[in-house]
DNA sequence: CAAAAATATGCAATCGATTGAAATAATCGC
DNA sequence: GCGATTATTTCAATCGATTGCATATTTTTG
């Protein structure tokens, strides 16, 4: 009988404890004015009682939640699944540089087919602020809101003008890195795996014709705009191979799972990779490692994104302004090329 | 002027509007008795004003969070990262099956050291109910917390005696299959790769036993513990390959992820899949399609498997007893048997 | 047209924790 | 030993929406 019936709040612990429930909330708070003496003995009465305050009845005094939201836009790309391997990886970081930090995290998975999408999670109150992963083709809408709304940072390109705060990795740049390396390799006709509407791919295709027209050989350029999805990308490229044109001898996929797409329909061509043609991916995510040949990709370093993705927010949430962070890309030169 | 100052609670429309709080709050919910006409024009005026009802607040009164945590505990295996992508495709379709029923989803990422993680999961209030992907190790914990917690249901294998709810295929069954398979594609030197202190690869592992007896070639059966992860179980791997031992004909990997990982080995060491070694995965990811060979594997219907986690756990919030559900796995042959 | 029934709306308590201000208790200086 | 400080604790308002009950309004009915 020592068991009384369960303690549901605050004031029922303050009344067993014979003291009030502002006390309680004190003394378990570690903050406040309280004597160690009392803390310890209501701490350790909670504990016999397995008590653990209501954090909704917390969240809505204090008024915040605790929780970050991430959202994955699939914009211009309907059949994109939240399963794609870069959200994944990506979304593994956060959640563990998020976990670190103290807060949870809200997965939302949405497809944009109103301008609104956007305002309807901010608006929620659900979520103390917003991490959106990859621009997609949203970059008005992400601009429109983070206009009004600053807890909020980007996965993506940064663009001139941009009003979102975003993080990632220099598109152009790596789009140059890749194609400059194809270029070394003796590759003279190239082709562009990947749909350029997405801000950041099309910076990285920029950033392919910049080498491109450095070397003189803008013209042997093709564009094949590939989806993303592995799937959908496989009959994208090999419509591209088969169809008779000139075989590029240098591939720029504008991911590694477009890259792995190719790999697999060049494979069933009974086209040797490297020697007939040669591939470089791009992310520099681990299955690249997987592949037979080992993928050569330009890699971002998406730890490094993750922890940026999370400080910006957090600055942001204290009421700092942050601007953009652009990293550098890397070029990882494995068996593909 | 027409735009007052910024709208911020029910009572604020409620002024604006010239009725009670009470009777905005009928309004906005479609619920409750009150006329066509006052819920219109309330409706109206929210909209002009962007108001929408605090979520927290609605929260605490009606006890409940519309959140839904979806937990992986990484018990056995520390270096396993959320980004396994078994786990992540489950994650996106369960993202994708909740969001239709109108839950959030709250990721959680838990390395179980003590036997409390649980416990402070459910007892935080964060959400309205709980699945768990994978057993891992942690079925006393499980079935200790599933005793006093009824919304909770796991992603795994079943056994008898199980007091958590669980959702997984016939995991002894799909065993069985993939091996009956190698076997009557002739193999007899037949090697396991996976770690069967994890509940789910130990019923395979039963089932490949199974199938092997049956067949008289129990004492052919050379078992390697492989890591989940694929850069851990690459050693793994590659040490048994090379170890010097009679090469099996035809491999069982617990999962398609391994089965990626002998793949490359098996490259390396220049053996041809499936000439020299016929290779059978287990779970039936996309990956395995994007493999040169594609992988023959067993196939976990895991969209089906999405949908009943979420319908059982639903039916348990509302308070129903439901039992566990074993479904029955697929053999899928593509080109490594 | 009055009474009964049905429909709308207002009132006020409630969910459970936090926190500034007020009250009380403990400690100190001389 | 007494006022002045300082350390604890209590009190009560607050966060913002929901909802049972009471009241007001409208509609129906005889």
């Amino acid at each position: 009988m020592t068991e009384k019936q369960r303690v549901r709040n605050i004031s029922d612990l303050a009344r067993i404890a014979g003291v009030s429930p502002g006390t309680v909330s004190r003394a378990l708070s570690d903050t406040g004015l309280i004597s160690q003496k009392t803390r310890d003995r209501i701490k350790a009465l909670a504990r016999e009682h397995d008590f653990r305050p209501n954090i909704m009845a917390r969240n809505l005094r204090i008024q915040r939640t605790g929780a970050i939201g991430v959202v994955i836009p699939l914009g211009h790309e309907t059949g994109q699944h939240i399963s794609d391997p870069f959200f994944i990886t990506m979304l593994g970081l956060l959640a563990d540089e998020l976990t670190e930090r103290g807060y949870d995290l809200m997965l939302s998975r949405v497809i944009p087919k109103d301008g609104d999408w956007l305002d309807r999670f901010v608006d929620s109150g659900r979520v103390d602020g917003l991490i959106v992963i990859g621009q997609s083709d949203q970059s008005a809408t992400l601009d429109r809101v983070a206009a009004r709304y600053r807890p909020l940072v980007v996965w993506g390109g940064h663009s001139k003008g941009q009003v979102h705060c975003s993080v990632g990795s220099d598109n152009f740049a790596g789009g140059d890195l890749a194609t400059t390396h194809l270029i070394e390799r003796g590759c003279k006709r190239i082709a562009f795996f990947g749909d350029s509407r997405a801000l950041e791919i099309g910076q990285r295709l920029e950033g392919c014709k910049a080498a491109l027209a450095r070397a003189g050989l803008m013209d042997q350029l093709s564009i094949v705009p590939a989806h993303l999805v592995a799937e959908a990308a496989h009959p994208d490229i090999a419509g591209f191979l088969t169809s008779g044109g000139a075989r590029p001898q240098g591939i720029v996929a504008a991911s590694d799972v477009i890259a792995m797409s190719a790999l697999r329909v060049l494979a069933e061509l009974g086209l040797s990779v490297p020697d007939d043609v040669r591939l470089i991916g791009y992310d520099g995510l681990a299955l690249g490692e997987q592949t037979v040949p080992r993928l050569s990709t330009v890699k971002q370093d998406l730890t490094t994104g993750a922890h940026n993705l999370v400080d910006l927010l957090l600055r942001r949430i204290a009421g700092e302004e942050t601007g953009s962070v652009v990293m550098p890309p890397e070029l990882v030169v494995r068996l593909s090329t």
